[in-house]
DNA sequence: TGCTATCCATGCGATATTGAATATCCACTA
DNA sequence: TAGTGGATATTCAATATCGCATGGATAGCA
């Protein structure tokens, strides 16, 4: 073994780079402390590329080398994970684990009673549960069946269009009854809305498509969840996905006509793992129940 | 390291999977047959899910479980071929390896020239050509940077859309000198068409813009290099992108004002990247190459 | 200043892993 | 039917790797 296998030093190198230092890095790993140092003195000098990372009596700090190759290390150690969870359980069986993406606000609102259902008709499946509005991760195998806002382009992937959630403005009632609720669009400046707080390509489009931006809104943040919070507990007016607003109950909608579009939602998978039979059974579940609620 | 420390197994999988038997695998990662014998039976106890693979005398084959964990290792592969690339050189150096992919004519029959000026500026550049029209690596690493021809969506990807590419029918001046060219659509029915051979979600949209099915096809083909190389050859009619063909010479265009469709052109690469100068370099010099292309 | 907690480095015996040699099996062929 | 080539398994001594114990160093704090 001289020539370069460094996939298990690569596996070192990460906890090293997530935990910051030898000895909670080797905790994590189950190995000792001295193994672990020994494995990342390995590493830096068969990569040749100079010292990964400085040594202190802090910890190790990564050098932009380090930093450089994190990534992708990320992405070994995704790809190791999907493969435990392949073989979880036989790929005819309905158990073992499925790990699935969603956005913040349909991962707490609307899918656990869907996987609820499903856990009920299939006691043997574990279900994964990744809450995150980035939506990178298909193809480097960091969950296996993704819902989504945005039209996967990937040729590997298998997406099924499930249909589309109008998204529009709501205030709650107690906020309605204390301020009343505009009439018109420029009324607006008299209410307190709630906004995203950076700029991002999808918020922007967003803006755009509604003609708000963010020096308007009265609480900004970036946390879909806290938005919705926001809007239920009576603190202003704010977007909200009119099936979600139907079910949550006691929230009015605001210029219903005037204001909103449509988020198209998506179920997307790894073409590989249609093979695999729960893959396939969840991503049909998900996508009906997807499709109930947007009826509903 | 009793837990479970299985990269250099799922590494030691990966060749055996490859190479089909245990002796090639051996040779190929430079270790001897005995050892990857003993790395695959212990993977196989490690994984309790069974055997990965069946012994025979002609060596090992792999079973539906190590087909179905395949596509995860090589992504892992992947990465860690990343993980050299990013270290063959520092990351403020304009020097080092840089992995490319495009399609099959682009890298072909543009990129060469681009990518000679390149290196006539920056001696120090490798560059690594992946031609595929599949468009699923940038988030796996499987190469750095892509030259595609559709709008990606990821998020962590930087993409930058250099313009569109016209696509339209041409013949070869020696098709044209014996058979003639068709004046209208209705004329085609008497020429030899060159076309793809299976459906693919790409071909169809190009089908429906263009009002042309595999039926009417003389040539049918999934190598759009092959496809050139009929149309050159003066087989019949067949598509090719319009400054392309304008360079190729020798071309006649068919109809152009009634048949055609744009073709858009992006760069992308993922945003880990961006601070890699060589990578940033690639990045301005490839898009700066293909607006040339475009306007040429 | 001295105590403690936390960190990395080193020496050493125990253990696990490796490679060379070899046995064995089987398909194929003259 | 015997020989050949290519394959996997086994044995065993050499060696690489590991964990334990320990040393040394620094920051925070009373």
């Amino acid at each position: 073994m001289d020539s370069s296998d460094l996939w298990t030093l690569y596996r070192s190198f990460l906890a090293v780079v997530q935990h910051g230092s030898l000895s909670r890095g080797a905790k994590d790993l189950g190995i000792s402390q001295p193994t672990l140092g020994r494995h990342i003195a390995a590493l830096e000098d068969r990569l040749g590329s100079g010292a990964l990372f400085t040594r202190s009596v802090r910890g190790l700090t990564p050098t932009e080398a380090a930093l450089a190759i994190r990534p992708h290390v990320e992405t070994m150690n995704a790809a190791a994970a999907a493969i435990r969870r392949t073989l979880s359980a036989p790929s005819d069986a309905l158990e073992g684990t499925v790990r699935i993406s969603a956005s913040d606000i349909v991962g707490t609102h609307v899918l656990p009673a869907i996987l609820a259902d499903l856990r009920n008709r299939h006691p043997g499946l574990v279900i994964e549960l990744s809450l995150s509005n980035d939506t990178e991760d298909l193809i480097g195998r960091a969950v296996d069946i993704a819902v989504r806002m945005v039209r996967p382009t990937q040729k590997a992937l298998l997406a099924r269009r499930i249909g589309a959630a109008r998204l529009g403005v709501y205030a709650h009632k107690s906020y309605a009854d204390r301020h009343g609720l505009p009439a018109t669009r420029r009324d607006f400046a008299q209410h307190a809305l709630i906004g995203f707080d950076r700029e991002t390509p999808y918020m922007r489009m967003m803006a755009a498509a509604v003609k708000l931006d963010r020096s308007m809104f009265t609480l900004r943040t970036d946390s879909d969840l806290a938005a919705l919070g926001a809007l239920t507990a009576g603190f202003g007016l704010g977007f909200c996905q009119v099936p979600l607003a139907r079910r949550l109950g006691n929230l009015v909608p605001v210029l219903a006509g005037e204001i909103g579009f449509d988020l198209p939602i998506w179920i997307a998978m790894h073409e590989d793992l249609k093979t695999v039979r729960r893959m396939r059974t969840v991503f049909d579940h998900l996508a009906s129940g997807m499709k109930a609620y947007l009826g509903a």
